[in-house]
RNA sequence: GGAGGAGUGCCCGAGUGGUUAAAGGGGACGGGCUGUAAACCCGUUGGCUACGCCUACGUUGGUUCAAAUCCAACCUCCUCCA
């Protein structure tokens, strides 16, 4: 337990990846000495990963690195049914097409940072609709009904809490752990996979599974999970100014991935530079002695290195550029985020305020309003005092531009074509 | 099937005929302080062609000069009984 033989748990345990872990000896040992197949489970329900997935996805990836067999598993079946952990309201049900397109978008994350293909410690991805929406009724509640007890799933948290609270969970929703369990045990049977991993709120769905395999298959399965990710003041992770911090490109510009990342707060930084970047351990030791303003650099470090691996070194050092001239040369910086706008419409002059909503800096009029008010809104850096600005073509800069900005953080480049 | 209770803004939660775009809290956003941090302090938090107008308190109708508030039906959920 103090110390393990093998690459990968010492890596995730020196990283602080690891929560729980079930037998670890037996699995330290395993891992020692052949290839261990371990698959992470993502539901579908968005377009994209976010950062709260990021973790499951860094998991696959350190195993894999020290020498194993990553099974991305997608939820195409389970997404159909809805995971009830943690939520109070019975989700909406995504169509078949929905999930398809979901599918299309989350499967392009992964293969920045895991490898594919068919060598032996290569990734594969999987979609559990493949079996799961195959199962016939009563043949599945004959053949594993049986081992699930209602007393027990009671006793999940999960459960619990839902009843605790007096919110409905449905039928639906209570067979989503058992899909669960019998996902790994597929997996099991058909690529030999031995870990399932997750976040620590997946624990109980987890052990089921196990329970499964021992039960059905005399099968030695193993669980491994990391703590939640939150921040030191107990936010949960993974949401800016605009919504959820996604990991395509398309959903969040790189230049917004990394100015998430930038604005850790410093008693994360230790932690989140083991866990989302590969930085060496020494390195990151001394990264953390730095204090107060210094930090920063630790967290410009962490924003780029992080940013690299989702979106390329080139994209990172690009945003990484930017927020350096943005914020500590005050300089235009040509790579914030950049709204085209009508040539025509500028020509006319163009109201700030429908300016800054079509910029996306405000929802309504109404809040931009409510922005220049309350003194937030700046024209080219210049402070905006009046709602009733006409932005024309003076106001552009020798760049081309318009700077617009919301606050000291939001800042937006209007370009006319 | 019977009896009772509940459904309010992003969330929680007050409000039982007009002064309610709806107390309070949380969250979020903006300002101040700083280091693009945290904590703290202040402010904002439905929309619009804006001293007025429109939309909103589960749904649909009704009573009334006037309804989130009263009535009816319906939908959903909870609790107890069968």
């Amino acid at each position: 337990m103090t110390s393990y033989k093998s690459d990968f748990l010492r890596v995730m345990r020196e990283r602080g990846y690891i929560h729980q872990c079930s037998n670890e000896e037996a699995l330290d040992a395993k891992a020692n000495t052949r290839i261990v197949t371990a698959y992470v489970g993502f539901d579908c329900t968005a377009a994209s990963l976010h950062v709260g997935n990021l973790l499951g996805i860094m998991m696959l990836r350190k195993l894999q690195q020290t020498g194993h067999k990553p099974i991305v598993l997608i939820g195409g079946g389970t997404t159909r049914v809805g995971d009830p952990s943690g939520k109070n309201d019975t989700r909406k049900l995504l169509n078949d097409e929905q999930i398809d397109q979901n599918i299309a978008g989350i499967r392009q994350v992964f293969e920045k940072f895991l490898t594919f293909g068919d060598g032996p410690t290569d990734a594969v991805m999987v979609n559990n609709a493949d079996w799961l929406l195959k199962l016939n009724y009563i043949e599945f509640l004959r053949d594993y009904g049986p081992h699930f007890t209602i007393n027990r799933m009671m006793t999940f948290e999960s459960v619990k809490q839902r009843l605790d609270r007096e919110q409905p969970l449905t039928f639906l929703e209570f067979n989503y752990m058992i899909f669960q369990a019998y996902d790994f045990l597929e997996l099991n049977r058909q690529n030999g996979c031995i870990l399932q991993m997750g976040g620590s709120d997946q624990w109980g769905n987890i052990i089921n599974g196990i329970e499964l395999g021992r039960r059905v298959d005399q099968a030695e399965l193993y669980a491994l999970t990391t703590a939640l990710l939150t921040t030191s003041s107990g936010a949960k992770m993974g949401k800016t100014a605009k919504g959820a911090v996604w990991l395509n490109e398309d959903m969040l510009s790189p230049y917004d991935y990394w100015q998430f990342w930038r604005n850790t707060e410093d008693s994360d930084v230790g932690r989140f530079l083991r866990l989302f970047t590969e930085l060496p351990l020494e390195e990151i030791e001394e990264l953390e002695k730095l204090e107060g303003a210094d930090l920063n650099e630790a967290k410009k470090l962490l924003a780029t290195t992080a940013c690299a691996m989702a979106h390329g070194q080139e994209k990172a050092l690009e945003a990484s550029e930017t927020a350096l001239k943005t914020f500590e040369q005050g300089t235009m910086a040509s790579g914030l985020p950049t709204v085209e706008i009508s040539a025509g419409d500028l020509d006319n002059g163009l109201g700030l305020l429908t300016a800054l909503v079509t910029a996306g800096l405000a929802t309504s009029n109404s809040e931009a309003r409510r922005h220049i008010k309350g003194g937030a809104v700046k024209i080219n850096d210049v402070k905006a005092d009046s709602e009733k600005v006409q932005l024309g073509g003076d106001d552009i800069t020798d760049d081309g531009v318009i700077k617009l900005s919301v606050g000291k953080k939001r800042h937006v480049l209007l370009k006319a074509i």
